[in-house]
DNA sequence: ATCCAATTGTAACAAATGTCACTGTAAACC
DNA sequence: GGTTTACAGTGACATTTGTTACAATTGGAT
């Protein structure tokens, strides 16, 4: 799909236009990282197919997962990061092979002020994002280990489309910033409870869920 | 002192004088909640003087202090909020006594066309604010209580600007989604460990903090 | 001065999470 | 086919955090 047709909902004529003309076009495979902690923003990306995950990751190297950014849409804190020259403080990484346009700097500096509908993708965006990290406080602060699982499998499940997941536990462990062992147990309880399979390398949801 | 005289560093003279004229006094008393969960955000709010404390509330009731809003800052996520009249994720209630500006909708929407010194306003705001939202999740993802409460006091202190902290336990706990008991306990371990002083209703931090 | 309510201290126990050690098993590679 | 390696299962134990219950103390109110 060209890209006039997919943010036609998005975008006034003019912009869209525009967009086709100055965007260049990026394509990166799954586990590339597109922007890493402490790197300076210099662009800013608007995903066309795939998904990004967006995490923090501590000093000791652990990680969290954050959110992930889904075909158009885009990240704000790249764009706050990107507006003033700030380095990253979050890490982006393919999740699957993804397509993204990016924007300079200068560019949609100017289009915050001609295009009504870019504003509103950044404001929006930059809501939206906010809203995200308010929902990773939420289950860090106020739910059990179990509960968050359940949450990141749904939410791993709506990023990819599917209710197959794909990820040993180990992974899974380190993007929730626990351990294998205790993973493992919560899955295992949560397959006596009939509410998903467990498989090597890969997790059926079921309905119950 | 004056609006034009605090906000000289910040913006150009002729916002300054703008701002001296559209801009609303405000004045709340210390408690007094300045915007709950779910409300619709009109204004954005600059602090002139006191603190601003911004919390997360969970469906239970439960609350996790998020960060503070100081002297000549501003919340973005009521900023980003208010742009788009969507209503609020998160609580401020006045720390101290607090005053206030408060500029319209329309005027800062309108100011981000005409001031650049606004404009940086409000994209560091945003990127501050993000920054501070990362923070917390680290607290909450990879450190422990004791550590994390370590963080609480020392932030407590800054914003307050004095090493005396007049909280109960019991406040304390509520603030960081945790029990009295467990705070108690902790204090009572860095009383001991010579890093602070308990009295009733107060908390002497020591400079071993 | 006495009483009362709020605050703090603390022990004992419970639950949640993390760690260690080891086993079995499936997949992947010669 | 056999070996190797990554993954998953699991029990035992440690640590962290939360809960219950109650005692002790403080400061204000009457």
């Amino acid at each position: 799909m060209n890209i006039t047709e997919q943010f036609k909902q998005l975008f006034e004529p003019e912009l869209l236009k525009e967009l086709a003309h100055v965007a260049k076009h990026n394509f990166v495979k799954e586990g590339d990282i597109v922007l890493d902690i402490g790197q300076t923003v210099r662009v800013m990306p608007i995903v066309l197919s795939g998904t990004l995950k967006i995490s923090r990751i501590d000093d000791n190297g652990e990680e969290l997962l954050l959110y992930y950014v889904s075909p158009k849409e885009s990240c704000a804190m790249t764009f706050t990061c990107c507006m003033q020259q700030f380095p990253s403080e979050i890490k982006a990484v393919a999740e699957e092979d993804v397509t993204f346009l990016s924007i300079p700097i200068a560019t949609m500096d100017e289009w915050m002020l001609k295009y009504p509908s870019w504003k509103s993708f950044v404001m929006n965006t930059i809501r939206v994002r906010f809203n995200e990290l308010l929902k990773a406080i939420d289950q860090l602060a106020f739910q059990k280990l179990d509960e968050r699982l359940i949450h990141y499998l749904k939410e791993k499940s709506k990023a990819t489309g599917s209710s197959l997941i794909n990820l040993s536990h180990e992974q899974i462990a380190n993007e929730m910033a626990s351990s294998r062992e205790v993973i493992s147990r919560l899955l295992k309880k949560l397959e006596n409870e009939k509410k998903l399979l467990l498989y090597r390398h890969q997790i059926k949801l079921l309905k119950e869920l």
